[in-house]
DNA sequence: ACCACTTCCTGTCAGTCTGACAGGAAGGCT
DNA sequence: AGCCTTCCTGTCAGACTGACAGGAAGTGGT
């Protein structure tokens, strides 16, 4: 405890987006290139630093999210993950960087064209792949987005989000595959989901076609917790194991 | 896209910890008298800024831990909450804050005689009363850790974080009625907590006395995460409407 | 028009879990 | 021994879950 004036230290500031999709029925995750160094070449998470010193953090994430990925941050699931800044995660300094989660409809097809045309959806298991090279730490932060959609879409109607203004059921059932990685009874899922109270909510008398019977349209209920919440059937790869 | 040098802002990193324990049957957070200005004289949440630029953010945590609440993080739950950084919460610059929540148990009921012993625990309620003066945004703060530990008593087994090593089920249960705000039925309690597996184990042939039949000891099981979940009964607050 | 095929949706049924309640077991105290 | 306290085991009806069958509503082929 001296007596000198001591003046606590400064950190950079960075945001780093997991953006989350539906695509040919598998979960992916947006990735860039990184065009400058640290990790020159490597795939990275969208993201920056604070632009100035009286940026909000959230809208810092928005920005982010329309300059890197050209997405409206406009009905758009977005919440705060968590924080990385262990001292030498990055180079150029101290860098703490808040990691925000956002879950994007499968809609918007093409990303390219915006400002950073070099983003590409990846499925999220090739993403991790061991041979995938991932700057920073953003291996972690990855892992952590996708546990926290999975855990949130057993309490949540986060899975909404995945899906246009307007869903099947059906789609909404992929969506549940797709992050959990399991597969699911149709019947059981129908009963269920229409049996939790403020989930979905029937759209209209629309329909939509595809190929078979035509299939009803729901939107977005009015409640964002379930109850009760969907349970997640157990994977068989999760043994349990005892530590001493 | 200026061709100019552009540096990004520089913030000052701050953590701030939600420590929670049960005393009298009531949850309480440890609450701080600020010394210093801003704020001097409210009541404020334990934390301070990084000490140096090399010291990693959960140290920092575990230092605060000590040096303002007297706890040793050892064998104490503790992880991170959120991120508050809103332009002008503190008006000493712009000042990130990790938050961080952890939970006490029971046991170390002199909290004061270190360090800093202007520290006392708190009901929840009245920390969050009207006519509470708190801090900075750590009203917030302390909305967001209570609302964190309820919901993963749902889900794990952080309800064994609040006991010591060795418990009953009765005061197993003390939390969970503390922390939801609840009356539970102490026999579907017992079932329910002995069928979850992995939750917790007998400790021994051993009891414990107090006033009538002794209690059997347990102590937390191998799992943390809890299948089937406990399942929190809807506050009567919550009066669901049933749309026709 | 009819059939084959696709997808969507409704039903049934047994096993399990939950919430509500009764009553016995094991201590201390007078 | 009684009486009080607290702990713990049982029972039972209703709700929920997982597994499975079969009808409903479209499209396309012949």
């Amino acid at each position: 405890m001296g007596a000198d004036i001591w003046t606590p230290p400064t950190v950079l500031l960075a945001v780093d987006l997991v953006i989350l999709t539906l695509r040919d029925s598998r979960l992916q995750v947006l990735l860039v290139e990184r065009g400058i160094d640290p990790h020159r070449g490597a795939l990275a998470l969208p993201g920056g630093f604070l632009s100035d010193v009286t940026e909000d953090i959230p809208s810092a994430a928005e920005r982010e999210l329309a300059e890197e990925a050209g997405l409206d941050a406009a009905g758009l699931h977005l919440e705060q993950l968590s924080v990385y800044g262990t001292p030498g995660r990055d180079p150029r300094g101290r860098v703490v960087s808040v990691a925000y989660l956002a879950i994007a409809p499968r809609l918007p097809e093409p990303v390219a064209g915006t400002d950073a045309a070099n983003a590409w959806w990846t499925p999220t298991d090739v993403a991790l792949a061991d041979h995938t090279r991932l700057a920073f730490d953003h291996r972690q932060i990855i892992v952590d987005g996708i546990e926290r959609a999975r855990s949130k879409l057993e309490s949540s109607a986060l899975a909404t989000a995945f899906c246009s203004p307007e869903f099947t059921i059906t789609e909404l059932q992929q969506v549940y595959e797709a992050v959990w990685d399991v597969t699911l009874d149709p019947r059981n899922f129908y009963r269920k989901v229409q049996s939790v109270d403020g989930f979905i909510v029937p759209a209209g008398p629309t329909r939509k076609t595809e190929n078979g019977r035509p299939a009803r349209l729901f939107r977005a209920g009015p409640h964002t917790v379930l109850h009760p919440p969907m349970t997640r059937p157990p994977r068989p790869a999760d043994m349990a194991r005892t530590p001493a």
